[in-house]
DNA sequence: TTGACATATTCCCATATTGGAATATGATTC
DNA sequence: GAATCATATTCCAATATGGGAATATGTCAA
């Protein structure tokens, strides 16, 4: 084994910044490939792959709409990721104290 | 070009597993690179380059202490990610509701 | 200076990843 | 069924990534 079993995770997802703007586009809407095509300005494989990518962690769903495939962000599975990063809330509100503190002892 | 420039911020970090347990396990206090060795059971090569990939985005910040380095977690880098998650929370909030109303419909 | 300890870097290998081009699959309409 | 539209998959090339082993660097102690 040389590298790290395929941890495909919702973490992995998001790194990609496309990624992140195809998640963004469908946040508020279900749409089409073709309208996330010319949105993001990507070739269609490209945002295909991507689909896939997304929708094997559960964070698009899709349904069929004809010829038309229609895809929207599943926002439950970013929350996992959101409480991740809120584990570290407290940390950084005592840094800012920190620093204010020491700001205001610096001034006394 | 073949790939997308390697992106190496805060969300690339974070996608690595180890990563992000070195991440929690360097949030409450300064520790040395062989405490997160033994801690995490990885290889101290392994640790010391996830150390740099982490530092690369300001995660992590370092010190010298004698022979060994202190590192921390610098919490307030996870920010950026928790705010990106978070603009998801109204959708998922929504969700939630959307499914609470249809099971009330049902039961109606 | 030498030796020991702590950490960082380099080299190599195997695998993963992304984009692009070409092609395949699915669904609709005629 | 044939043509067409929409999307998915495959193949390829370039690059990125993580682990392991070996080695380099930096710091302290004697």
């Amino acid at each position: 084994m040389s590298r790290a079993a395929t941890s495909s995770d919702a973490f992995n997802a998001v790194a990609e910044p496309h990624r992140r703007a195809i998640l963004d586009f469908l946040a508020t809407e279900e749409r089409p490939v073709g309208e996330v095509v010319k949105a993001l300005r990507l070739a269609q494989p490209s945002v295909s792959k991507h689909l896939r990518v997304l929708r094997e962690v559960d964070l698009v769903r899709a349904r069929r709409d004809g010829r038309r495939m229609l895809y929207r962000t599943n926002a439950g599975a970013i929350k996992p990721l959101y409480e991740w990063a809120g584990t570290f809330e407290r940390f950084w509100a005592h840094q800012l104290r920190r620093i204010k503190e020491r700001a205001e002892t610096k001034r006394t």
